[in-house]
DNA sequence: TATTGTTATACTCTATAACTATA
DNA sequence: TATAGTTATAGAGTATAACAATA
């Protein structure tokens, strides 16, 4: 007996199952999608996070720490640690707002500035890398696709129309 | 985290930067995928995990634990617990083999034929949900992008051409 | 009393590795 | 010595809630 060329004799495989499972494959596909992106922004010192955040100051400065929070889907009080280690970095700055002392306003430096040149330019890379199996086309039809998913499970994303772009986060 | 259900209304947007892309919409999706699974299984007391574990059990019997690790990409100390838990209810059975008594036969019974079942049932009606929004010539186009992006990053899915179908797991 | 930011606590996952019994 | 399974431990990540300052 010998069933010649069945898939993956070294690997014992994956259930048809799961395999074939659309859900399965956006689960497992986010997660390496993560896993590769977590990777690469460690050696930057910064995590995807601090991507987010600087890329929500740089939309709109002068932000509040409750409406950063809100706009990533992020919670306050992750949000405090992730703003301390961006300021310790020199790449934004809090300062009480004299109108209403309990809010902070946050801006990000021209360091920070910088620093997210940088890191949108590692996400341009990964982007590219994580689909570089499909064509242009393919990749317009995926991220449409998408879209249509993330208007239904996503209510936090609010989408106008837009060309290529390419981000950090988890 | 929580990139959960946050209500739309008076949202701060998300930055575009982040929405516009492809990755960062397959990690929010397959995240958001995992969370309505987990909480409809819930209900069913038994976690994807488990379905996966039947799913490998369904496919050829008489399985090692080693093995049943392999092919869904878990740790062997991680099925340990999985196993303990299916075997409570009753849905497998282990044994020793004789011949190297250190290997466990792991075998469905036929109450864990039935639970299969209502989860296959339950994962078909997620997966039905979740791509409520697209029909189903979209649905194919989606599945074959999906499923190019896992011909290069999830190796471990070993694919032959299958028709629709639905899934466990995270 | 409610809200902003902050801090502290607890819980879930997971990865690692020690341990046993067999080989 | 190496391997299959088991158990225990530690760490990251995250959610919850208590807290202080201000409104």
């Amino acid at each position: 007996m010998t069933t010649g060329t069945s898939p993956a004799a070294s690997t014992p495989r994956l259930p048809a199952e799961l395999a074939s499972s659309t859900t399965f494959l956006l689960k497992r596909l986010g997660f390496a999608a993560k896993e590769q992106a977590l990777e690469a922004y460690d050696q930057t010192g910064l995590h995807p996070y601090h991507h987010a955040v600087l890329a929500v100051l740089d939309e709109g400065s002068r932000e509040t720490q409750g409406a950063i929070a809100d706009a990533l889907g992020y919670d306050r009080g992750q949000l405090v640690g992730l703003l301390d280690e961006l300021e310790d970095r020199g790449l934004i700055e809090r300062k009480r707002d004299p109108s209403d002392r309990r809010r902070q306003s946050v801006r990000m430096t021209a360091d920070g500035k910088r620093a997210l040149a940088k890191l949108r330019a590692l996400a341009v890379g990964l982007e590219n890398d994580f689909l570089a199996n499909l064509d242009e086309s393919q990749r317009a039809s995926l991220h449409g696709l998408l879209r249509e998913l993330a208007r239904q499970h996503l209510p936090h994303c609010v989408f106008r129309q837009d060309g290529a772009a390419v981000a950090a986060d988890g």
